[in-house]
DNA sequence: TTTCACATTAGAACTATTCTAATCGTTTGA
DNA sequence: TCAAACGATTAGAATAGTTCTAATGTGAAA
């Protein structure tokens, strides 16, 4: 896949305020830096601490609450997804398609495993009266011994 | 199934105290209360919260927090598996054996998938300078719509 | 421009979990 | 058998991640 965008400067810029507004979110300054961290490259797993800490860094002033606000805002709207690796902390991950995860428990770090390739067989029909809503693939990897 | 135990009176509590003995774990009244309502029965999905009020309501005196150390000092013995599933609670599984899970979001209730049922395919190797230390399938469920 | 209504932000509060000081029980030695 | 000492165990207090809501900001309408 090749890169779109960052060719005109503004348009970059643009692109995330369009984004926002599409997902029905203002394009408020603190939305757009933390968009611009999020979108702006390939995909990327985050906490709410980590990118807190990186946005602050950047310049950007907003708390630890916002991040978490525009995070759940962002999942809400389509934009990221939740995953939930670790009782302590929540990573986002920009890659919403379908696929699953390498999780380096010693680093506390995810990776994609792209979805095409891993196949699932012999799962059970849903219960009834329930469906399946998502499928949900886990490699926790740890150092070599 | 048939019931076992409780013919005695003794044995079943004597299996326990063995049981955690052989895990190197004083058989001590609230380890061995814990270790009943875990182990008497069929596999269970629980949380610290839920183990404690159902020990309590069965007249036992613990803390909420020995239910949190029981059951890490369970887990690090290997009588018990952590499944995170969900941001806020920690489940404990007392199938220790390799399987995967439904997860009934709604309810925040686990079931277990009998391992030898569900095939993954597809899984690139583990990167390098790592080893996996465990495959995990959540196939989450919610209410049919 | 000024007012109004709704959206947004972040300090304060909350909840699950962990830590550590106090307690308990067991073993050893007299 | 009994007492003392030591390590194991317990649970109150502290912590960290996350959420809530009151205060603030922003854009639209007149």
């Amino acid at each position: 896949m090749r890169s779109t965008g960052t060719k005109t400067g503004t348009s970059s810029k643009g692109d995330f305020a369009s984004k926002l507004r599409e997902a029905h979110l203002r394009p408020t300054k603190q939305r757009l830096a933390l968009a611009k961290l999020l979108f702006s490259g390939n995909d990327r797993h985050v906490t709410a601490e980590r990118l807190h800490i990186e946005a602050v860094s950047t310049g950007v002033r907003l708390s630890l609450a916002t991040v978490y606000n525009t995070l759940h805002q962002f999942t809400d709207a389509g934009l990221l997804r939740q995953v939930i690796v670790d009782g302590d902390k929540t990573h986002f991950d920009t890659n919403t398609g379908e696929h699953h995860h390498f999780y380096f428990e010693d680093e506390d770090v995810l990776t994609d495993i792209p979805g095409g390739d891993v196949k699932i067989d012999g799962l059970p029909r849903a219960p009834v009266g329930t469906e399946i809503e998502r499928v949900e693939v886990v490699v926790r990897l740890k150092a070599r011994s």
